[in-house]
DNA sequence: GCCCAGGGGTAGT
DNA sequence: ACTACCCATGGG
């Protein structure tokens, strides 16, 4: 595991690290990580036992994607490169070396939805910003390990309770009025049933809200419900695409694209190479 | 000041 | 189906 690549890559917005310690919530669970990789040793102090109704080892092992075989995933994506790309191998598994132990985290699909709608046509810094006065909005989400603050993520019933200009106040812009829309009208029954349902129809539900697109959805398919057949097209994706493949589309006609090139596991591959096109010069 | 940002909706072709 | 344009606002 890389806990510093996992946390930086673009998936997580409100994980922070000061002197050294990761701080962070993990499914409503305050966590404070501290991990030494030549050791593999992961340092954890918590105020909970357990997270999600499991112990907090457990909680944490699932969190983290732990028990993912990288190499079984880069094993396959090899494989079926090699069948559509064959060219590509040797560059491909640079990037999957260098940056070995990205993992994708288990989110709560929840915030994963609230926040990639606020995502759009931001900056990660911002949409940092973003989530953090989101939270901050509700001081009775607050929750403390020793002397540290943390905020839970509003629940649907506490969004519920905010307007337009309350999101606009906290400086959401156009999408004050999609995150008005959703709350007004989801029904969270029907959007946890998605989990065991095919990419399909999670995009056929996601994308029937003003504000998600097929960008949006496939980040809440991917880091909220864990299917990793999902693969979400931003700016760096698709230039990435037409930089190194030659091909151009849209969100939607990328995203065959990458489930073409890259197969069954191309969600966790695009983490990889989005983090390899923004943390390198060329 | 300028340009871009983990995009999406809409109206016009 | 494809394109052009708009949207709010922060950060580099």
């Amino acid at each position: 595991m890389d806990l510093k690549k996992t946390l930086n890559c673009g998936q997580t917005f409100r994980w922070t690290k000061k002197n050294g310690e990761w701080f962070g919530v993990a499914n409503e669970t305050p966590l404070i990580l501290n991990y030494d990789r030549t050791k593999c040793l992961l340092r954890v102090k918590s105020n909970s036992r357990e997270m999600m109704g499991e112990d907090l080892e457990n909680g944490i092992i699932n969190y983290l994607g732990l028990n993912d075989s990288l190499q079984s995933i880069k094993g396959s994506a090899l494989r079926n490169l090699e069948k559509v790309y064959p060219d590509y191998c040797s560059t491909f598994e640079r990037i999957m070396d260098t940056n070995i132990g990205i993992r994708l985290l288990r989110q709560d699909p929840w915030e994963m939805l609230i926040e990639y709608l606020l995502s759009t046509q931001s900056s990660i810094t911002t949409i940092k910003k973003r989530c953090d006065s989101l939270t901050r909005f509700f001081p009775e989400n607050q929750v403390f390990v020793g002397e540290e603050s943390f905020f839970l993520f509003p629940r649907l019933d506490q969004l519920k309770r905010l307007g337009v200009d309350d999101f606009r106040s906290m400086l959401f812009g156009y999408r004050s009025k999609w995150l008005k829309e959703l709350v007004d009208t989801i029904d969270i029954r029907e959007f946890e049933s998605l989990r065991n349902t095919p990419l399909e129809q999670k995009l056929n539900y996601l994308t029937s809200f003003s504000g998600i697109g097929y960008k949006v959805a496939n980040c809440v398919s991917l880091f909220g419900f864990s299917d990793f057949s999902a693969f979400p097209v931003d700016v760096w994706i698709s230039r990435y695409l037409n930089k190194t493949f030659g091909i151009t589309g849209n969100a939607k006609s990328l995203m065959y694209v990458g489930q073409k090139i890259f197969g069954d596991f191309c969600g966790y591959i695009q983490e990889y190479i989005f983090y390899s096109i923004r943390n390198s010069c060329d």
